[in-house]
DNA sequence: ATTTATGCAAATCCTTTGCAAATCT
DNA sequence: AGATTTGCAAAGGATTTGCATAAAT
């Protein structure tokens, strides 16, 4: 992902399976990640699992999210589906309580960059970690087992009981590393 | 140091104060940490060398900072502030540009934890990541060589440029495991 | 004497919320 | 019908900024 500006996909069918499409780099095969719900479906049952209720607008969120493998934030999300709904948009507020139960419901991952909350895939997407170029926002994916060896064995020692972990190693892209122009300060990562 | 109950923007009202409970745990030894400079002396040659002058409100700023090792935000330093310098306090704006410094200066770190800025000593202090407790908010300090072998080593295969790195373990700290209170959503890491 | 820093108040930015109207089940 | 959602406008909260004054070189 380069967060400022994101691209634009196809509409989503509805296969028998849900197929994950890519978009950004990823440094490991996905082999046959096989779910057997598509994602809206899946998001039906929780919100039904909690007595909450299938909106056109909770729909449109998550086909929208899933439409494509990408990164993305509040606010590129509400751009999109201004773009792609039309006059159906969904506002601003709905869109942020959708993302979070969205996250509640398993199906996105948050975590947060330059200050601003950006999510991924997580639902039938492997587990994986992240470069991040501070100089172009890139995200590169790449899925290490010996990470999480080393999570496991530390967290053995500490009797700390992991519910999950986040690497992000940050720097300079190929690309940016050959330019010339300075790097943007260190900041959250 | 325990951070306090994460107040969600807006939501919540911030406690007025939490207690910092004293220092973190820590999984290394700090060995002979070798630093020609003292803190205050490092931040000065850093200031210098940019046209910078070395106020009375700088130099109270790093002085608490570095009194003590812990993790805080810009609020708890302001008020340590407060409470150590007396009416010579630290206005919340100076403490935030000097921060900002600290971090620039190599002599802080800052992460992102609940939503908010945390920083921590860099400065003569050993590279390690943490585990964070999602209930108590425990941080736990560890060091593991194979992090870095392996960030190298990925970072290698993409041609990317390490400035650094970070890895966050969560989930329950031995004695939140043991409570029966459920733990809180796995949020902002 | 210059120039940079500080403090105050106000502004920003992302995100959340109160509430009446619209939409589900 | 009855309950949950939505959208709007406004609020929140951490952080930043404009500007006049104070302090450092």
């Amino acid at each position: 992902m380069v967060l400022p500006a994101s691209p634009r996909r196809g509409r989503l069918r509805r296969p028998d399976r849900w197929v994950i499409r890519m978009s950004i780099s990823r440094d490991f095969s996905l082999g046959t990640v096989d779910v057997s719900l598509t994602p809206i479906e899946r998001f039906e049952e929780f919100l039904q699992s909690r007595g909450k209720r299938v909106t056109q607008q909770r729909r449109a969120i998550v086909e929208r999210v899933f439409s494509h493998h990408d990164h993305f934030d509040a606010d590129s999300l509400l751009e999109q589906l201004r773009k792609h709904t039309g006059r159906h948009a969904v506002s601003r507020p709905t869109v942020y309580r959708t993302l979070t139960e969205l996250v509640d419901a398993g199906l996105l991952r948050k975590m947060v960059l330059n200050d601003r909350a950006v999510y991924e895939h997580d639902y039938g997407y492997p587990q994986h970690d992240h470069l991040h170029c501070q100089k172009c926002n890139r995200l590169i994916e790449f899925s290490s087992d010996e990470v999480k060896e080393i999570r496991d064995a530390v967290a053995r020692k500490h009797q700390f009981r992991v519910l999950g972990h986040r690497l992000i190693i940050s720097g300079l892209c190929a690309d940016c590393s050959r330019s010339k122009r300075p790097a943007r300060r260190l900041d959250l990562i």
